[in-house]
Formats: structure tokens, sequence, C-alpha cells
DNA sequence: GCGATGGTTCGATGCGCACCGAAGCATTTC
DNA sequence: GAAATGCTTCGGTGCGCATCGAACCATCGC
């Protein structure tokens, strides 16, 4: 009796070395091209093609054409979760790489997980955001309080937009380096692009590794009790 | 850059179908034999021993030897996430059987996910427990309520040996038929033999298939509003 | 319009690995 | 002790699929 969704295919596609680096490259949450699909996956451009092909059949991957450029990025949430479920499995059974890049540390503080944040900073957020109220435990798994949506809103974020969309507000997100939850759903890209926004971190290139400015962790975590000014330490409101 | 964990060997050892056919077979909790690990993965016995000792090298899988009988079970609560977010993928994107078996309706009724419940009764009892505060949010995700503490230990569930091991207590594992969690951790383990003591549902051989008795499903989430009597509809004390 | 660039398709190649039956080892049963 | 049973190891086989370069198509820039 094989019982549930047959997940061979899926786990075989992921499996392959030159896709799972396709797919670890685009959790940054960014669009790449072919081209830099085939750079990530150290392969050539026909093979890249014909991968990224089975990734976009199996709508592991979504493509956009412009022009001569077309730009793939991840499905959904959904295809996040199940990476992020897998890199969780590989980190505690040892199958990391043979040498430790220079940016793990930097990838363990902080790192982008598709669209929301990862790692140290954001799970300590998570927590935090629990503690002070803002988030409280429901039936989907978390919801923002009243005290929470009086916070949010205060600092931009338009709850009622999100709300309005069918993706899920709050989603728990296992993080593979703190095996505790950060925050995922739509509310946690919002937070995201808002700590961008206001200049608490940025992004790098070729990275899913998040940087954050001094006194940028401090002012995230300060979203939870209020006082984080909602002007940044920079006063990026650009 | 290739960031974060190499889930490529993960992935493609789950991905190949005799694997996950014995993997799926696995996630209903019970050890088995590598005598009907090869009869669930439909392969000789010395084509399921080499994927059996590849599974168990990669820490998937934990075997005992008994005398002349070798007894693999899944190796731990993160390996069957991995799998359950896998499955859940997997049945968003349409990667079912070719032939629905004739225990899908029974399987999304409710099934074991590895030690724990899942399914639509899971869910129920997961909102349950939250919407009438047994269960709040917490750093971790999820944590038990002084009120809920009470209604456990009176129901027999003893929540200070579970606090000393290691393990988490609660853990929200999303449930892949109905996209919302279910709770997992040795409490959602010891709900669970808790509900087959009481005779409120049975395990059926070959399958992750629960089966609850009449009146079993609303014993169960009786659990939350605290007038789940401890004998259950058949008075099975043993 | 032409050359450069991005990307796809095609065809040939070769490697990896799942497969099986046979043989062998270990345990159990009578 | 012999036969039955569970399981592993071995060796040969063949299929699947990732790979690349060449050819081709589409778009862009000058």
């Amino acid at each position: 009796m094989k019982d549930g969704p047959d997940i061979a295919r899926i786990a075989s596609l992921i499996g392959e070395p030159a896709r799972a680096n396709i797919l670890a490259a685009l959790m940054a949450g960014r669009a790449l091209t072919a081209r830099e699909c085939a750079a990530e996956a150290c392969v050539a451009a026909s093979t890249a093609s014909a991968h990224l092909n089975q990734l976009v059949e199996a709508r592991l991957l979504v493509v956009e054409v412009q022009g001569r450029h077309r730009y793939y990025r991840i499905a959904g949430a959904d295809v996040a979760e199940a990476v992020e479920a897998l890199m969780g499995l590989a980190a505690r059974i040892g199958s990391t790489r043979s040498r430790p890049g220079p940016r793990d540390p930097a990838m363990r503080k902080a790192r982008y997980c598709y669209d929301h944040l990862a790692g140290e900073v954001a799970t300590a957020l998570h927590a935090k955001l629990i503690a002070d109220g803002l988030l409280v435990a429901a039936a989907d798994g978390l919801a923002v309080s009243a005290t929470g949506r009086a916070r949010f809103v205060a600092q931009g974020i338009d709850l009622a937009e999100l709300e309005a969309r069918p993706r899920p507000l709050c989603r728990s997100c296992l993080d593979w380096s703190e095996r505790r939850p950060h925050l995922a759903g739509s509310l946690g890209a919002a937070i995201a692009q808002l700590a961008v926004k206001r200049g608490w971190c940025r992004r790098e290139a070729g990275t899913r590794a998040v940087t954050f400015a001094p006194g940028g962790a401090k002012a995230l975590l300060a979203l939870a009790d209020g006082t984080s000014a909602a002007a940044g330490p920079k006063s990026a409101r650009g």
C-alpha cells in the first residue's frame, strides 16, 4: 500500500546537484536569468536550459520572459518551505559542504529565506513578537493580535492589503540554522521589505546572506516593543 | 556561491522510488523488517538491502537487530518533517498517484504522521487546543499553558517526564492534506498514544490511515474543553 | 542591417546506479 | 544437526539521464 502523495518525483528533481544549486540560489527570493542559473549550477547554458524546463514543468519554478531574457524564480512559499525543511535535515545529519564557505556565519546571522528573513536575528524577532504579544497562537498557526495590528500599521505595513490576498499572513517557518521558527507569510515578507527600506539591513549580490547595519538588528527587534522609530538609523525614506 | 547545507544528497536519496516508498511506509511510525520494506518498495530483498543501507548510513533511518530480523524505522522527527513537507508540496503541485488508492479519504480524515496524528481530526484538535487556551504561542512555536498543563495531566499525560527529554514538547507540523498545522512533538505523540489507548481510534496494518471509533473523534476533541472522560467509550484501560 | 548576446533544441556520449539471481552467512525451528 | 528463514554481499547488466558543443532562433544595440 503506497500511502500519500508521491514524493519521489519532487525529491528527485531537487536531488540533482545542478538543480539543487539553482533552487538554493533562488531561495534568496530574487529572480535569476537562465544565464545566472547556469553559472550557479556551474553547467553549460544548454544543460541549465534543460534543467530549468523540468523545474518549470514541475511547477517548482516560474519563468517570466522579458525580451531575450528569461527570469526564473521560485514558484511559491510551499516550494521554499520544502527546500528549507530539507536544508534543516541536511544541516543536522551533516551533509554540509566539504569546505564551509566564508559566508556560513553570515548566513546563520541573517539571510533571506525566499522572501522573508531567517537566521538568528529573524528568530529573535519572532520570539520577541510573541513575548510582547504582537503575535498569538491561532488555528492556522499564528495570528496578529490587536496590539500587533496597531504596531505594524504604525510602521507603515498595510495589513488590510496583505489580508486581502490569498496568501497566509503569518506562517511559522522552521529555521534550519536556529532550529526554531522565524516568521514567514506575507507579514514576514513585508517586515523584510521594511527592514531593507529603512536601511536596517541590506542584501548582497550572489548570496542569501543579509548584512545588518550598525544598530539595524536592534531597530528591527524594536518593532516588537514599539520603540522602533518610523525613520531608520539613516532616515532612508526612499 | 553555494549557500547553505547541501540538499542534493538528501533529496536524491528520498527521490528514488523504492526508497521513497520505504520512507512513506515508515511514516506510520512503526518499525518494519527488511523483508517488509522490500515488499513496500516492490523490489527484491537484495535491492532493498542496498537501499536500506544507504538510508541508515545517511541517518535517515535507524536499524535494530533482533536475532535474524532487522527492524528499520525513521531516525527522528526532523526526517518526518522533511518528508511531510515534500508530501505537502507534491500534493499541491499534483504529483499524486496515477490512481488514487481507496484509502485516500481515510488518510485525509486521520493518519499517523510518524508518531503523532495528522489529518482533519488532528488539525481540528490543534485548533481547538489553541482556541480553548491550552496551547499558546511561544518563541519555539507553541507552549502548554497552565490550563493546558492541568488538563493534560488530568488525562494521564506525564508532562514532566516528556519535558525531561531533549525532544521539544510542542511542535507545529504543517499537515499536507489540510494545509494548516497539526500538533507534533512529544506531546503530539503522547496524545496519539492516549487516543489509541482509550480506544478512540485504532491503527490498521499496512497503512498510515487511522480509524476512529464511533464517538472517538469527539472524545479526542473533548480533550480541549475538559469534557473528555478519563475512560474512553470502551473503557479500554489496557 | 549586421554583429553580439541570450537562450533553446538537438544528437551523441558515457557515467551512475538500480536491478536481479546466486551464493553465503546468521538465526530460528523442529 | 538439518532444514527453513531472514538478510547481506557480489557481480553482471542495462537503462536513465546529465553533459557538452553545434546549430538555430529571438532580441538587443549600434
